[in-house]
DNA sequence: CTGAAAGCGCTTACAG
DNA sequence: CTGAAAGCGCTTACAG
């Protein structure tokens, strides 16, 4: 069927070969282009033909080749995605909102892992421009806004978690000062005072927003800003544990405590734990993100929810309105507070 | 710079177009063959072409097209990962296992979720051929045998979690029924007799061989099997949740319960928790898999341990010996039991 | 060492 | 309605 023959730009021989659309044509008795317009629908074709093209389709179960036909088409129908980490509870929500609503269109997700580092993300830039995405979705990357900046000169970016006013540009920012600050009132509201803040990493602006609603919501409820009620975790189970611990043993009198995050949460929940300190009765703890786990923790934990899902899919929204060459009206999820048994009345 | 009449094959404008290798060569003098061999150290180049060349392309900050490169290759250096869902925190450490292993040798990961249903995966199958993929790594799908075998016809295939004797295809099957057995012998060991066991979804294998290891174990004990005290889950904290809180409400006598795994055990916990019995003073509990956040649940819980980073990183480097011919020669990772405070002597 | 040419598998403007 | 041809952006066997 193949010619045999090694030509120029044809290597060596690949393991199975599959069937083109040449071999379709050939076997119908049509020309490619008769079967290409079949298969997209382009043309109107007449019964007869269309008929024996797709039984040599199914024949052979073809199915075209998606990069030559990006190739031919000048665009992939992939959308590169960068999160952190693939494997992080956080933004695992997210990735399968932008996997559903891609998929819905058609598109693929290239997702890659930009583990928080600088090297890490711009590598998978990189490789997405590589790949030709025909666009890029951020999850709050720690990138300079002028790289990404600069990326969006050949491909557009929707980036999440960040404001970024530039061309080929879309951004959803997530409004974390202001759920803090909801976190905030519901504990002060709840007569809590003595409230401890386990902190975020210190180069993560979501982190600094957050602590900066903490502080917000304690100031306009006139109670004093206590620096050794704050301790630094790193957005991890482990810190959590650590920064609790830490309070616990310095012997700093707080009723309640607040986390940077969920995972963050569950480390103090542990530590608590292991200090004998039940939730909420001597304690009371609120988390932030709300992940889909926080309501199977013991006890169940009031959290900031902004949903990850939703996130996910207005970014996936985004990108593709803006790979078509629209402008896209989306607004960034809402902020609510989802109150569990974590928080009693003091 | 570019012809700017429309030409056959050559679409609507396309927004932003790259500049390719034609255009490197171009400006700096030379054809685009030299160019090409130059970006792959083909051959070798004189000092002074190279010199230009790498100019020219820094100055562009070129980046060759990688579908166009496959396609003249016949290789797309992209490898199918199909998980059930890309933010279950079972799959995601064998994902990022795999993404690891992949991106050391130059290749990307196309995740797809076959959402724990066979025509779901199958679709996945079909995105993987229509992308020509160099091989699919497949997380324990529930797609038969058969049809798995039909597609490595096409494409080499990894299958973890279950066996495949078949062409082009090599298994990295999940010792379930090991590690079903060592979690029961546990349980025994403490002077447990009462033992439910919540199950996994009947189509799934791993669930039947863990059903089967809990079913060895009481008869190797010589404790005579209770149909009432098995449930079915569904792999989720919410099967979990409900399955056991049927066991209690059917007042059915239990002092342990094994579960088919962690997420199964989290709901497991909560239904306890919401019924005022304590873990492991009222009824001991052991999970499956050892998910990271299973040293945070409240107690620590006692689980089977694969590691399914290392499942994923094995599998990772057996598609890529796969791909280039060779035949592997992995052992699928160890299971072991990691005993936490979730169970206690009878 | 280097270039012109053919080919990878598609799509579509241009002619019938 | 249908086909032959050119082109998408690369690679490499074949000649210099």
């Amino acid at each position: 069927m193949k010619n045999p023959r090694r030509q120029p730009g044809k290597p060596g021989p690949r393991s199975r070969q599959g069937v083109t659309l040449r071999d379709i044509a050939r076997e119908a008795g049509v020309s490619a282009s008769t079967v290409s317009r079949i298969i997209n629908g382009t043309v109107k074709v007449s019964t007869t033909l269309t008929a024996s093209v797709e039984a040599a389709i199914a024949k052979h179960d073809f199915r075209p080749h998606a990069a030559a036909r990006g190739l031919a088409l000048g665009r992939t129908f992939t959308i590169g995605v960068l999160s952190q980490a693939i494997d992080s509870p956080f933004y695992a929500e997210g990735l399968r909102g932008v996997e559903r609503r891609l998929l819905a269109d058609g598109y693929a997700a290239l997702f890659m892992s930009g583990n928080w580092n600088v090297t890490d993300e711009e590598r998978c830039m990189r490789k997405f421009i590589d790949h030709r995405v025909d666009g890029i979705i951020m999850f709050s990357g720690c990138l300079a806004d002028a790289v990404v900046t600069e990326f969006a000169e050949r491909c557009p970016i929707v980036v999440t978690g960040r404001e970024l006013p530039a061309a080929h540009t879309f951004s959803l920012p997530i409004k974390d000062r202001l759920g803090a600050t909801l976190a905030m009132h519901h504990l002060i509201g709840l007569g809590h005072r003595r409230i401890a803040f386990i902190a975020g990493s210190d180069n993560h602006p979501d982190a600094l927003e957050r602590l900066a609603g903490y502080r917000q919501a304690l100031q306009e409820a006139g109670i004093a800003f206590d620096p050794r009620l704050v301790v630094r975790g790193d957005w991890q189970e482990k810190g959590g544990l650590t920064a609790t611990t830490q309070l616990l043993e310095a012997d700093r009198a707080f009723t309640a405590v607040f986390c940077v995050n969920d995972q963050t949460a569950y480390g103090a929940y542990l530590a608590l734990f292991r200090h004998g300190l039940k939730v909420p009765d001597d304690v009371s703890v609120v988390g932030f993100d709300d992940l889909p786990s926080s309501s199977y923790s013991l006890p169940p934990l009031t959290s900031v929810r902004q949903s990850v899902r939703v996130l996910g899919e207005r970014a996936a929204e985004a990108i593709l309105a803006l790979v078509c060459g629209r402008r896209p009206q989306l607004e960034p999820p809402p902020v609510e507070l989802v109150v569990r048994t974590s928080t009693r009345r003091l």
